[in-house]
DNA sequence: GCGACAG
DNA sequence: ATCTTGTCGC
């Protein structure tokens, strides 16, 4: 297990003025040259909410790279433990994530070698997405695939599966705005942990299947959501 | 004060 | 995110 952080990184039970801070404080700490090794298991990571919110649902999947099939999967529920907040999504979504990963066969776990998570990774206010976080937080490469923009500039995208335009932030290039599917609204591609934006677009691209969403994502997401069924 | 605002 | 039916289009 990776670890370790100097402050108490573990209370989640933050105000919102202490959770800015923190990722403050966090932001220094994510690499954004690549530091990665050979891909051969990704997990893939959304969550979802039952009771009307006070339960969270974490859905967490691992699929084999070169058949992006999926070979396992964690779905578990804990009580939701902040509300939603813009710019605060890793505070509330985190805590039940990293109890699915928990849950992961030990032997799996240990062979994830790229994390991409459903929300923004550096594409952030503060540059602290939920899938930096996590990345962060797990010491695992990671990417953020959202479905809509937080933060950043952007071009106009080619209606053309593949096709991407990149976002940005004054000079500072945050992620992508990528069509993953012709006649479809595109998804914001952004690194978390570990990744360039280079390469962080370059994994979403290959995890792409017949869908709007990455692979990865969409298993976890209809996991996650409603529709998944029963666990 | 007025918008914008991941899931 | 979630609440919700049918409907338009490939």
């Amino acid at each position: 297990m990776p670890s370790l952080f100097p402050h108490p990184l573990h209370d989640w039970n933050l105000t919102p003025t202490q959770a800015v801070a923190l990722q403050r404080e966090l932001a220094c700490r994510i690499e954004r040259r690549d530091r990665i090794g050979e891909v051969r298991r990704i997990a893939g990571v959304d969550i979802g909410f039952e009771q009307g919110g006070e339960v969270t649902r974490a859905a967490v999947v691992v699929l084999d790279y070169s058949s992006l099939e999926m070979i396992d999967q964690v779905v578990s529920r804990v009580a939701t433990c902040m509300p939603y907040i813009p710019g605060l999504l890793s505070f509330r979504e985190v805590p039940a994530a990293l109890q699915a990963f928990a849950e992961l066969p030990s032997e799996l776990r240990s062979e994830v070698d790229l994390l991409m998570v459903d929300g923004h990774g550096i594409a952030h206010p503060r540059r602290m997405g939920v899938a930096a976080h996590l990345g962060l937080w797990l010491d695992l490469p990671s990417l953020g695939v959202a479905k809509k923009r937080l933060t950043g500039r952007h071009g106009d995208v080619a209606d053309e599966r593949g096709a991407w335009t990149p976002l940005m932030d004054g000079e500072e290039t945050l992620g992508v705005v990528m069509r993953s599917r012709q006649g479809v609204k595109p998804i914001f591609v952004s690194p978390g942990h570990r990744l360039s934006v280079d390469t962080a677009t370059q994994w979403a691209l290959a995890c792409l299947g017949r869908y709007k969403l990455p692979e990865p994502t969409r298993l976890a997401d209809r996991l996650a959501s409603r529709r998944g069924q029963k666990s």
